[in-house]
DNA sequence: ATATGTACCATCAGTCGGCATGGTACAACT
DNA sequence: AGTTGTACCATGCCGACTGATGGTACATAT
């Protein structure tokens, strides 16, 4: 398990991660009960601030990829091979393609789409 | 018919002349077949660029609330009383809201809803 | 000539959010 | 004491977008 982070990688710091804890768990090199490093142990190896790495953890456990068990340290979920092909942000874009392109048929200008689309992320009670 | 112009408002330029002429519709002053200032007129007049009343004029006559009729001018749109209560972006804004909120109970979190959303936008063919 | 809407070119200030950083602190356990 | 994940506080850089500005040009008409 080696993981490599480019700082000049357009894609972020924690993506990187994500991404190759994920593609170790899709190739077998990951198996479930397997221990990840401590964040801070991992964060000083890479050489990045222990935020970015928890981030990263973090969103992992989301995903049922990780499992968290707090002092105990960081361990691969059981269905974590299943789990690491899941894109969810690839099912929001295409639901939100979707629906944007509904708006520019009607006549919606982008502007007035990212201005509505603003609004809505702030008014946390809708 | 007099349209006044806050610079301290915190509402763009292009959409206090927007309001204020649906205003104006709505309330009878303007009627349909009446026509509207030149765009350089009107930007003259209220120290605006004409861009900017321009910009005003275009969403009118996309919302069907005015009509432009080239070196003729810019007149009232027939049926401007009933399309000036139309609010598009409020449509926009409740159907975003509704597919945010669904994703927010996924447990997307914002900034990924907000990437997505860049995504969506950015890849105009989908 | 003059005026109409419209379509390009462009620049600038301001704002907002993402990413990453740093520090401090906590409870729970070895 | 040392380590675990986690939760706050905060800052700065950077990119993207909006709003507004200015200039130039065009066809079409009076």
């Amino acid at each position: 398990m080696n993981i490599v982070i480019d700082i000049e990688d357009p894609q972020p710091l924690f993506g990187q991660l994500i991404a190759q804890i994920k593609e170790a768990v899709s190739a077998g090199i990951l198996k479930p009960g397997d221990s990840l490093p401590s964040i801070r142990q991992l964060a000083n190896d890479l050489d990045l601030n222990s935020k970015t790495v928890a981030k990263a953890y973090r969103l992992l456990e989301r995903d049922s990829v990780v499992q968290s068990r707090g002092y105990r340290g960081t361990f691969i979920h059981p269905d974590a091979k299943a789990n690491s092909r899941v894109d969810l942000s690839a099912w929001v874009t295409s639901t939100l393609g979707e629906t944007i392109a509904s708006f520019r048929e009607s006549g919606v200008t982008d502007s007035e789409i990212r201005n509505a689309f603003n609004n809505a992320m702030s008014d946390k009670e809708l």
